[in-house]
DNA sequence: AATATAACTGTAAGCGGTTACAGTAAATCT
DNA sequence: AGATTTACTGTAACCGCTTACAGTTATATT
């Protein structure tokens, strides 16, 4: 690979020269510029980024961490980040955390080694030492998909409004007995997924004066074989539910199965909702009414926002709530009297 | 961030022997070592990775071209490569080329000024254009999910045996009239998946003596959406078949739920097949019966060759075949008669 | 004409590591 | 005891680039 001296000599310039010209740096010359330009093309010639990471200390990189890329929904969030990186002229470092803590420290570290200029960082639950950790290395960092009550930059929904919202209206349509799949609690810690729309989920009931039964509130692992499982389960216990909240479209697709293979139908006999609005969720029979996340816009403005912190802009509100909305399609009926 | 330097000072030794230990090398006595260590701990120092790649010219990077993250079927081979990746203490620079050639040639020069050590590309056909490229700039690659007739490493599967299998099987059930769902082809190349599946269907007709019907012959765009609209076109046509071959298990899902709304019914009417065994596969009702991918092996094996190649090692074969495999669930029956 | 200014260009010192080579002290050999 | 080897440690060059600072011209000002 040619280097900056070999154009330097060819260009009959100092190397001092050649950098400015590939930093359009205005104090050069036309014609400099251009002889500059034809040894570059001549040589093949492009500037090494690590070479210029080490004297600028700046990689124009950033690190993104989620918990498994092989999910639907965080595949999307990825888009959104990749697109506007690309339009600002950054890389991406992908870390698939694997759902792992520990997986999770040790990414982090690496990236603070790398130079990374900021991480996306999108984690089932911020903790207080992940706040720590990320202080200490001052490394820039904005959770997407995800809150905190810590002092750091995010974008996500509010879960438990979506979760009300949707089990309201489930029970706007006469459904009394609803079940919720949800995901790992973990400690009953807020701002988890799960947490905060069990939370929803029970808050609705309360606020309609309906009961609580423990026999429909199942949890699951976000996966479809999981909700299909956790489904069957309540089916069969004592108490049916006549809708089920799923709190994202995978498990409600094993949850409409579930309905299925119990010999039900659904939406006649069992009501089915979900959450996130993944591609596929029309593409199940019945098609899934679901809680619709913006995903894609979650990547993306994460990714705009850690781009200005990065340049040292500044930032008006750190702290982006985006909306999620209601998407009917078949699978949630009104209760058949 | 402490540098080496700050190290040295603070053990009393020089820099030289700060990198020995931090690179293992087996000369520096047990008491410096541990004089060193103690340093690095107290001020949290980690060596510096643009740093190291400047001067060791290798960035412990590889590159990573898709067409498009949030496909499934990429989902899964990235994790392939993200596991073993990890495994060897890779990073991976993700680059989502959205299926446009100009993007791919974009990454490709980046991937090179960055010093990547390597790079795995999924591309949708590899031309001489790419070969040259790669031959040219010396970089390393090997092709995942992909085949080519150019001395380029690769690891995929036989895509016209697949198709080939697939058909065969259907008409060994007594099928007569199998539609063909398949994805852009762009120009009839070799190695890319549509075509080449296009033609094992072709010749599985050839062979048992069936006729081909064009109109049986529809394009898609390996995505739900086009799956269910050339499927609902077929089944609308003149010659109607009792089978559907779907190239993608996505569009396999386009055509089962098609066939349900033209109130027909699958496998009864109308068998389908897929291709690929993505996860969901098994969530479709009747559930899919499928051409099964090693995705995942796909990822891995190139990833592991890859950083074979990178340090230097024998390679036996470096062109791989995985075997595909048939999965039978419940979406396709014998004719009826 | 002498001086000040503008418009470039080059020199050299970093950035934070690795590593060839040289140097030193202790241990072993003759 | 002197020579040789072993085990370690330090010096300094280098990786490819950026950039502060110091020139060097050419042009404008007085």
């Amino acid at each position: 690979m040619a280097t900056i001296d070999d154009v330097a000599k060819l260009a009959g310039v100092s190397i001092a020269t050649v950098s400015r010209v590939f930093n359009n740096s205005p104090w050069v010359s036309e014609k400099t510029r251009e002889k500059v330009l034809k040894a570059a093309e001549e040589l093949g010639y492009k500037p090494s980024m690590p070479a210029r990471s080490l004297a600028m200390k700046k990689t124009n990189t950033i690190g993104l961490i989620v918990p498994d890329i092989s999910n639907p929904y965080y595949a999307e969030v990825v888009r959104g980040i990749e697109d506007v990186c690309n339009i600002y002229k950054y890389n991406i470092i992908l870390c698939n955390a694997d759902n792992k803590r520990e997986k999770e420290f040790q990414y982090i570290d690496m990236l603070k080694n790398r130079w990374v200029d900021g991480v996306i960082f999108h984690c089932d639950y911020f903790s207080e030492e992940h706040y720590e950790v990320f202080k200490n290395s001052n490394l820039k960092v904005v959770l997407a998909g995800r809150t905190t009550k810590f002092d750091v930059p995010y974008v996500g929904i509010d879960n438990f409004k979506a979760a009300y919202d949707a089990v309201n209206y489930l029970i706007s349509l006469g459904h009394k007995r609803i079940g919720i799949i949800h995901g790992p609690l973990d400690d009953m810690k807020e701002t988890i997924d799960s947490v905060d729309r069990l939370k929803g989920y029970k808050q609705a009931l309360i606020d309609n004066g309906l009961t609580i039964y423990e026999e429909l509130i199942k949890e699951a692992n976000f996966k479809y074989k999981g909700g299909y499982k956790a489904a069957m389960e309540m089916l069969k216990g004592e108490i049916t539910p006549t809708a089920i909240f799923a709190i994202s479209d995978i498990m409600a697709m094993g949850a409409i199965n579930a309905v299925f293979d119990k010999g039900l139908s659904c939406p006649e006999d069992v009501s089915v909702i979900g959450f996130d609005n993944i591609d596929l969720s029309e593409a199940t029979r019945p098609a899934l009414t679901t809680v619709s996340q913006p995903m894609y816009e979650i990547g993306a403005i994460a990714a705009r926002m850690l781009i200005k912190i990065i340049n040292g802009e500044e930032i008006n509100n750190s702290q982006i709530i985006l909306k999620h909305k209601l998407v009917l399609r078949n699978s949630v009926v009104p209760l058949r009297s």
